[in-house]
DNA sequence: TGTGAAAAATGGGGCGC
DNA sequence: GCGCCCCATTTTTCACA
């Protein structure tokens, strides 16, 4: 089930077109059917049929408006890592997870336990950010700003 | 330039149209403008000119698919500070921008001067990114790797 | 799976208010 | 800035290969 294309002959590339309609949607999310068959070469249905199938399959897991963070009022960017203190029975993803400054939370290897990415209007938000943080998950944090974004959300494809 | 709605009668919370459409982009960038139109209660191209200004000036920056990495092939994923060696009139960011498994690039306040977020294949695969990330920039590695993501691309708003 | 065509819904622009 | 009408395009579904 990890084939869906034809036998590759030798010296021809072998594109993967469903590789191609996500890589289109990575980049353009609203592209039309129209224009995602011209892309690929199929018709319009054919085009319909697969993504469809991409979608529930979970390849695809949805689509998303980018919105520019500065432009909405939270230019400051922080990762944030913590470290549970005393009892290891809490889960602090959950207890944070009613913060919408956190954008982002991975459960990581190394010194500590969690990074979170957070999003926040100011200096004077993001150290009550922290201050909830460390009450609401009982952890303590490091933090490490971010400075300027060279690059963010490259579709991995 | 800050506010574009409705004096706001004291009792009726004033909802800001712009950021109802913002959040429902943000969560489902494929929504139809009738979708949009009856979560906001506004007719169709009042949503209509309301986007398109949205995107003009740039608080929607683009609409993207958001796939699976796991599905994808690209089941690992980490975190990776580096540290310039030597010579600093060169620029990271520039000199690894063409290694697509780098998804974000942040320069970042701290020991470290960038953060990248990367995603491979395998420990084999990111063991070859990180030579390749060392020798491309000339800088060192600091690698935490992502055991598990509890969380990821929940919208700013 | 892919193709083609037909019905239904949506997108996009202009005009009056 | 909003609402409504009109038309091109697109989406969605169908039978057929």
């Amino acid at each position: 089930m990890s084939s869906s294309n034809s036998p590759a002959e030798p010296g021809a590339v072998p594109v993967d077109v469903d590789r191609l309609l996500l890589a289109a949607l990575a980049r353009d999310g609203r592209a039309s059917y129209t224009e995602l068959a011209e892309k690929v070469g199929l018709s319009v249905s054919a085009v319909h049929q697969r993504v469809r199938r991409l979608e529930q399959r979970g390849l695809i897991t949805g689509y998303r408006a980018v919105l520019d963070p500065k432009l909405l009022g939270l230019p400051l960017t922080a990762f944030v890592s913590i470290t549970p203190i005393g009892a290891q029975n809490e889960d602090p993803p959950a207890l944070l997870s009613h913060l919408s400054a956190i954008e982002e939370c991975h459960s990581v290897a190394g010194q500590e336990s969690y990074i979170l990415k957070v999003r926040v209007a100011s200096p004077d938000a993001l150290e009550l950010l922290l201050r909830e943080i460390r009450a609401c998950a009982n952890v303590s944090t490091r933090t490490t700003v971010v400075l300027s974004t060279l690059y963010e959300d490259r579709p991995p494809i």
